[in-house]
Parts: C-alpha cells; sequence; structure tokens
DNA sequence: CTGAAAGCGCTAACAA
DNA sequence: TTGTTAGCGCTTTCAG
C-alpha cells in the first residue's frame, strides 16, 4: 500500500487534515503594503520560518485602509488560520477600532494566536526593534555632524507607528538639549512621493531644518529626489538619515545613510513566537532586536548657511 | 437561529466547506523573489482580483532555486490549491525539469488549474507583454537617440525568461541593420548588484556599447550606480533603459527611463484567466498586454566618442 | 420548503 | 502490531 502510494506521489489533504486536527497550519501575515520594501523582506523572513516548521504564510496588504484591515481579519477567521502576525500597525479608529478589537478577541477566542511586529492599540509589539535607540542613533550622527536643526519626516498622522516615533524622536532631542519645535515635524503620508512632496515644500522654506530622519527609507528616497529636483544638494544642503535599510539603500544616489533594522531575523523571530504560542507556550516579554547605523552618503557635515 | 448566528459574528469554516466542495479557494503564486518590485505588483494585483472574488493568494518565492520551487508545487498539491499561477519561468533543469512537469501534470489531473504569466518549458504564458515590442520600443528610443552600439544587460543565463529577452533583442536589432555581437549581450545574476557589476566592468572595457537595455528595473538601477562610482556619467557617457517602471523608477537619480509594463492588470488578468478556467472555461490564446516607453533622464543622445 | 442523513479525506481512539 | 470506526464542519441530496 505505502509503495503504491509513493508511486503515485501521494500529496496528503491538509485541508482535511486541518479539519480533525484543528490546525490549518495557515497563518496570517498583514502588512500595509507589499509592494514596500521592508514589508516585503518581513514577509520573506516569515515565509522561510513558517515553511521549515511546516506552516504555510498568506499574506495581506491593508493599504492602511481599516476597511480592507476589518476584512481580513474576517477572512483570516474564515481560513481558521492558526495564527496572524501583524506586521504593520493598525488604521483603524472610533467605532472601527472597536469593531477590530473584537474581532480579534473572537479569533483569539477560536484559538487563534496572534504576535503584533508593530505597535498595535494598547498593546506593545511582541517583536520589535527599540524606536528610541533607532532614533537616537540617526541623530547621534547627524549631532555629531554638527546639526542642530533636525527634523522628522514622518508617515501618516494618526498610525501607532508615527505616534511612536514622533514620540521618540522628541525624547531623544530633549536628552541631547535640542528640540523638536512642532514646525520639524513634516508628515507625509508614508509614500516615496510624500517624500519627494516634503522636500519640495522644505525647499521652500526660510528657515528649514539641516538634517532630517526619515520614518522609512522610502520616504528617505522621495526626500532624496525632491531636494534634487528644488535644487537642494544632499549632503551639501540637507542630510538625510533613512531607516531599516532596504536593499535598494545602498544604490540610490547619495547612497542613503540610514538605520539597519534586521527585518528578516525580524521577521523569523515573529514566526518563532508564533509557533511557540501555537505550541502552548506563555507569551513573553517583548523582543528587541539590535539596530545598526548604516553610514553611506546621505548625510553629511552641517555648513553655516548665511540669511538669504 | 439565522440571529444568534449573526450576533455571534460567525465566519463559516472555509476548511470544511473546502473539503466537500473540493474547492479550497486558495491560489498559489510563485515567484522568484517577493522583495524585487516588480514581482510584489504582479501579487498584488493577483491579490486582489483574486480577492474580489472569494479567492486568497498564497505567494511563494522560489529564489531561482529549483528545489525550492519542486518543494513549493508539492505543497501546493499538498494544500490542494485550486489554481497556481506562474509569475516566473523555472529554474529547473534537466532532472528536475522532468520532475518539475510530471508534478505539475499531477497538480492537474487532481483538477488544479496552471496559468502563466512568464514562458515555462515548452508552453507559452497565457497572459503577457511582448518581449519583442518592448525590446523594440526600448532600442528605438535609443536608436533615435543616435546610438548604435546597444547592449542588453539580461538576468541569469539558462532561464527561459532571458533566452526569450535575448532572441527577441536580436531580432529587433536585426530589423534596424544593427548587430547584437556577443560582447554586446552583458549577463547578471539579475540582482540589483549583479547590474552594479556589470556597469564597473563596463567602464573598464573600451569598446563599450553607448547605450543598453537592462532586463529589469533593478539590474537597471543597479546598472546606474555602478556607472556612476566608475565615473561613467549617465545618459552622457551612458544610456540606459529599463524594463517594467516599477514605482521607484521614478525616483532613482537620473530617473529611469524604462518600458512600462502594466504589472497590476497582469496580475488581474492571470486571476481573471485562472477563475475562468476554473469555472470550466477553455484555454484562449495568449493575451498581450500593452506596453509603453516612458522616458524620463537615464537615456539621452549619443555622442561621438574619440578614440583613447 | 424545511429537516435529516450521508460523506468529503483525514486522524485518533479503540478493538482485534 | 494491524484493522476498524467515529467524527471534524460543512454541503448536497433526498425524504418528509
Amino acid at each position: 500500500v505505502l509503495d503504491a502510494a509513493e508511486q503515485l506521489d501521494f500529496a496528503p489533504n491538509f485541508v482535511a487534515r486541518g479539519l480533525v486536527a484543528q490546525r490549518t497550519y495557515l497563518v496570517g501575515v498583514v502588512v500595509h503594503d507589499l509592494v514596500a520594501e521592508y514589508a516585503a523582506e518581513l514577509a520573506r523572513g516569515l515565509e522561510e520560518t513558517a515553511e521549515e516548521n511546516g506552516f504555510t504564510t498568506v499574506a495581506f496588504s491593508t493599504d492602511a485602509d481599516a476597511r480592507r484591515e476589518l476584512d481580513i481579519v474576517r477572512r483570516l477567521r474564515s481560513l481558521r488560520a492558526d495564527a496572524v502576525v501583524y506586521a504593520c500597525s493598525t488604521a483603524c479608529h472610533g467605532d472601527e477600532l472597536d469593531e477590530l478589537i473584537a474581532q480579534l478577541r473572537r479569533f483569539e477566542d477560536a484559538g487563534g494566536v496572534i504576535v503584533r511586529l508593530a505597535p498595535h492599540p494598547s498593546v506593545g509589539p511582541d517583536a520589535s526593534v527599540s524606536t528610541r535607540k533607532a532614533v537616537g542613533l540617526a541623530v547621534d550622527h547627524l549631532v555629531g555632524l554638527g546639526h542642530r536643526r533636525v527634523g522628522l519626516v514622518t508617515g501618516p498622522e494618526g498610525m501607532d507607528t508615527t505616534k511612536v516615533l514622533v514620540h521618540a524622536m522628541r525624547e531623544v532631542m530633549k536628552a541631547r538639549d535640542l528640540t523638536l519645535a512642532p514646525e520639524l515635524v513634516l508628515a507625509t503620508d508614508g509614500t516615496v512621493e510624500g517624500g519627494r512632496a516634503i522636500a519640495t515644500a522644505l525647499a521652500a522654506q526660510r528657515r528649514r531644518p539641516t538634517g532630517v530622519v526619515c520614518a522609512d527609507d522610502l520616504v528617505a528616497i522621495g526626500v532624496l529626489r525632491g531636494a534634487h529636483d528644488a535644487g537642494l544638494a544632499v549632503p551639501e544642503h540637507l542630510s538625510v538619515v533613512g531607516f531599516y535599510d532596504i536593499p535598494l539603500a545602498a544604490y540610490v544616489r547619495p547612497a542613503l545613510t540610514t538605520v539597519r533594522v534586521p527585518l528578516r531575523e525580524l521577521g523569523a523571530m515573529g514566526m518563532q513566537v508564533a509557533i511557540w504560542l501555537l505550541g502552548g507556550g506563555a507569551r513573553k516579554g517583548r523582543l528587541n532586536l539590535p539596530v545598526e547605523l548604516v553610514v553611506r552618503e546621505s548625510a553629511g557635515p552641517a555648513r553655516a548657511r548665511r540669511a538669504r
């Protein structure tokens, strides 16, 4: 019998197995946008360790849209995914947030495991990096280069990640006897285009920062482009520091100085936590992965600017 | 009863439904690397229309590795995915290719649907763009700018996509009374770094092309960087044309002149074909989506070069 | 038109 | 050890 099975190259039906075992070996991965390189890196890290452990990942993009986000949890519930790992913060507010929390609770009540790689409503991440440390690295680099007026280019206002970032930046600046004036917090929609637009706006400003740290490398690349188009030389007139160190960061011009986040490892970590929890393990405290400054070309010494 | 269900926000068990319906509503998506922006765009296109039709996509990256590729088909068979759409050509050769074909046949024998968005062993794609037309657009642009020695930067040798590309280029050049000399076919591993490396090599060459068309935008961005580092100005000393028009193409410097492929639409198309086939529809001929040249900054007029 | 029963492919518990 | 059976949550069929 077994020989026959082998000969036919029999592949056991995971669906049926899942039905009886009450385990589908499916784990959902939710990101804002799979097209963003850092999200894809994270997804790959998740996929790799999932695969090594017999799990299959199913990725969903929310597009930072609350409705989509809600739909996704429903689908995950329908699929009876064993776990879901959130690689992005939520876009839900008010009623939608309540709804999301309710759905998530139902998911957990049904035995589902949730792990967070980003801040989520009233819950910190299970694994992440210290935003404070990362921002500290960026600011120290800039300050070391003589910058005193340093700004922060953020993603969408209202997102938890943005709030955490702004807060960390404020703290870090304060610790260095610098202040993050309100006009130094530059909000964007979190896209490359948003970065480009903010750089254009910056170029027209009289008292602009001499250096900025960006919420992520994509936005930073947009800033690079916008600055160039507006005749603002990087790093001579504006220093920019990115976040994540995506594969392309070393290839743009000027090459991006950025704070490296070990995205693959973070994904791997997240999946390990999910598997551990699925195996009945207790939730441990937050795991922090190390960050590291990667010095390239986009940040340089501050130059005295004369009044126009 | 229904009221109670609604109140409990009941989510039907897709797994169980799949068991009886012999439909899992799962469709596999296989790409070389989800981190590559064009692959992610394609995946998003697939995901979107899948979702609209009640299907869920499960993405897998092969890393252009034959073993992984084989594993993926097995998993897909185990999962009883309704369909699989190949967004990349195969990395299998010889025995592995035979094995792959056998696995694929078993998948189909079990009622699975396969759709191809890239050339596959002895089978053309179900939906794609005309490589010839795309290459023609690129070459015509370069020729129109006065280039006569134009090279081709390819992905890995041996891949079907590479073969198709080289063949198309040869045809196109011939039709313009130009020849694609062997030394004008520059093979890379298909990564950004590969592009950078080839540009470095090019810079050291005496009789190098004045313009190159690249297998994809990522490689092209690598070329941009490598050329710059080697003191080769783009487009003054070297014109480069990319392929796909990924979101970042407009933001690198110089902004990439490229042949736009409607990746989202292609993904949507692919999923529609899969759904059509799943519904018992007959396989139609190959669907071709339009390509379009996007002129930006990386290709410029050819300049007479004096012998060194 | 509503309600009971059979069965999808597997696993786990039990019987031989 | 090996073989049999019940049942996972649904859908579909058939009887009421």
